[in-house]
DNA sequence: CGCACAGTTTGTCCTGGACAAATTGGGAAG
DNA sequence: CTTCCCAATTTGTCCAGGACAAACTGTGCG
């Protein structure tokens, strides 16, 4: 058994932390403290890496670095799941889902997954299926249940299934036509694809660009009024403050006409400061939405 | 008319080089040469972005830095114009495309590559008419001729038609079963749709894990006998020097029994030092290993 | 012509410091 | 007791300049 180490770099990109906020951390806080290699390079090790990960999510959940950093292993879940556990008592199939893919039996996920869109049809699926098991993978992943491994085998299932009854629903170019995407840095289409299936059922054209698009092709396209309504998501990944300086640069670029929606745990709780955009919580209030601007102009 | 200006960081994360390597290059080469803002803080103009893009590109085709940083724009176009044209001049739908993608008529493109997924079957489509594109539309936005946001919209369509199709191929589990994936870093999924459509027409199993899977994770799996080849992909932009070692890492960390076949523009030209790592040049030439490997044992 | 070896190029890491933006904690005012 | 505002602290990002190994270049010798 080794001991396997890694460099700044390789821990910048599975944590997500930068080379910059690790080697502050390792000054401010004491941890972590990685090893040396024998060209004086940090070794970070598979524990660090893990209480990196687990802290990274605390952060991400609103904690300061000051009061997790530093803690140790057990006390960093205790916390996660002190705060996580609002949701998560139902989704009833999770345990069979990850049980698939621990035995890697990729058909058979794949008839499950269809089987249950087909009984619950599409929006239902999405609602009560797809984003309670989000949450139970991530969290399978979190308690070392499952490997990264196999939470992307999970993504590309879902993604198949969402794909495909998605390019079936998709009819001729009623309105609105909304265009769908993120913002650079954002790499979790998932969301994107959950949104999209639940438009698509009420019968709106969406144009999704899937994930990472320049807010500045965001504007220039607005110009062209080639859709009626900007969605946006953000993963809790995103750093909070970089989202909402894009929303306000976006709003001051794009028509007033459009009006910009926003969504994801990355933005949940923001009180919009100017007039045209909208957040949501969850998927019904963007059908409450829809409906609102189809009737528009009567209120 | 405003002037936009670009962070440091914002460089790193659109262009793909290092706030390291962007600072290094401004002492040594005297470019780029940004100006500053009121924090002192380097401030990038548009143009030097496009010409950053440009010499990111000339150095992924295996340019040294020393010769083209400090290279005016329209120098770097030309350098990249007499390299690339070896295989472009066909595909005569790609205007038809860009000509869709720039009006956004996400319906008509969708229905356009659909119809020619059935009139050449998903191979021939795969090969002859998907590949050319991606080469077409990644140099339309080398020249400007349409945004970021259109090759997006371009990739999603891309990825729902081939997505479907491969859905309805999926049939029982027959051998070999391969695992297809990409290590960290790699974002370009759409090249390993394309194996991916290409080995199940052939009645493969294929395993998508999408994109980034630590190579660990990878070794982890091998170990466990779930799946009997491993395919990698790599593109341009993932470091060669990364790409050599982590294949010779992973080679001696999986069982023999498991060959390990890669393909992507990353890794062309590379001779394989070890046994049982197979380097592909194209989609055709996957086929054939496929077929070897059902006669293993024979020779 | 092939190969080994010295010189150059190049990316990544290091340290230590500066600083603005965000957050917190009181205390004053209503 | 609540609300608001200001100062202290926290925190991430940027900067400069230097060190160094790995990769690449070219040159001379066999």
């Amino acid at each position: 058994m080794t001991k396997p180490s890694h460099s700044i770099d390789a821990v910048e990109r599975d944590v997500g932390l930068s080379k910059d906020v690790l080697r502050k951390w390792e000054r401010r806080y004491g941890f972590p403290s990685p090893s040396r290699d024998c060209h004086g390079d940090r070794a970070y090790s598979d524990d660090e890496i893990h209480r990196l990960r687990l802290i990274k999510r605390l952060i991400d959940q609103g904690r300061r670095p000051g009061s997790v950093v530093a803690l140790k292993r057990s006390q960093l879940e205790q916390l996660l799941d002190s705060t996580g556990d609002t949701a998560s008592p139902e989704c009833p199939i999770a345990t069979d889902v990850a049980r698939l893919l621990r035995d890697r039996r990729v058909a058979d996920l794949r008839t499950t997954l269809n089987q249950m869109l087909l009984r619950q049809g599409l929006q239902h699926f999405v609602r009560n299926t797809v984003a309670p098991l989000n949450v139970a993978i991530g969290e399978a992943w979190l308690h070392g249940d499952i490997e990264i491994a196999e939470e992307h085998l999970y993504t590309e299932q879902i993604q198949t299934v969402l794909r495909s009854a998605i390019a079936t629903q998709t009819g001729a170019g009623a309105s609105p036509r909304i265009l769908l995407t993120t913002l650079p840095d954002e790499l979790h289409a998932l969301g994107l694809l959950m949104v999209e299936a639940t438009l698509v059922c009420e019968g709106a054209t969406c144009i999704a660009l899937g994930t990472q698009t320049p807010a500045a092709d965001l504007a220039a396209i607005g110009a062209g009024n080639a859709f009626d309504v900007l969605a946006l998501s953000f993963s809790s990944a995103f750093p909070r403050r970089r989202a909402v300086d894009s929303l306000i640069a976006l709003r001051g670029r794009l028509p007033a006409s459009i009006p910009i929606w926003v969504g994801g745990s990355g933005i949940s709780g923001y009180r919009p400061t100017a007039d045209g955009i909208t957040v949501f919580r969850d998927l019904d209030s963007i059908v409450l939405a829809l409906q609102q601007w189809r009737n528009r102009g009567l209120s």
